[in-house]
DNA sequence: ACCACCTCACTACAAATGTAGTGTTTCCGG
DNA sequence: CCGGAAACACTACATTTGTAGTGAGGTGGT
């Protein structure tokens, strides 16, 4: 239900975040120097959106300054973005978007080996655990 | 280069459009009264927005109805999309991109069929080919 | 010829986004 | 104890997006 909606300049600024917990806006800003040469009340502000929206929490430290961390997985993000993304280009459907993704692609043998293999346990995993719909990989 | 930025509403225009073509503003509305509830003239100004930003061209007939038809092909669009989801979650990764959705989707066995071979075929012709990132899959 | 109705081009306006600037407080080094 | 660097909370402001409303102008039925 956490509506959980992150622009594309606030991921950017969660990827740090998720990258390696928890940092101060500095650190952050920092992190970013080679990336996006934002000005450090950019991400002052990006991050205290990110607060309002419930994807981060801060603590404030004894001498007042922000202390950082995510209050949401990347996973959970990268899930609920996936879906509206799944939804948005291909009406929800898995199997149109990954047609799509595997023809457009440059994959190595490599690549496609283990592709197959994921998709053969997934099969595997779906036959194997009655449980329909059970999808507890994390 | 033309960076053409459809938004989310405006891309539930361009499929009616993109599904039947050419069509009036009021049939592009007809066919969304039962998706999107939209007045008239919200469909318009998607409309013409869209018109703006090279989406879509419109010609005027002779009682002064604009006529739309699309003026990128959905292929296009689904692939620019794509492609920016992928940079965005994946860090443009098509793999882990494509390792993401066989985990997390119910795919059934014949699905899981179709992609196998589909991956297959994309292996051969990377190496049939000897063109290195030769995709004109359409 | 006139009115109802449709379409058009404009305008509206709030929320979200990108990208900061300002003014205030605070702490550290000298 | 003071001045400068830093961080904070606010404010700012142009764009984009969602979702229309308005007023003018053409058209078809009576």
């Amino acid at each position: 239900m956490s509506k959980t909606n992150i622009s594309e300049s606030e991921w950017i600024v969660m990827e740090v975040l998720w990258d390696s917990v928890p940092q101060t806006s500095q650190e952050v800003t920092q992190a970013l120097r080679s990336k996006k040469n934002w000005a450090a009340n950019t991400v002052r502000t990006l991050l205290t959106r990110l607060v309002k929206k419930g994807a981060l929490k801060a603590k404030t430290n004894p001498s007042g300054v922000r202390i950082f961390s995510p209050k949401v997985s990347r996973e959970a993000c990268v899930r609920a973005e996936s879906e509206s993304f799944m939804e948005r280009l291909f009406g929800g459907a898995a199997k149109p978007l990954l047609v799509h993704f595997a023809k457009n692609s440059n994959l190595s043998a490599q690549d496609v080996e283990d592709l197959k293999r994921l998709l053969d346990e997934s099969v595997k995993r779906d036959s194997d655990g009655l449980e329909p719909n059970n999808h507890k990989t994390q």
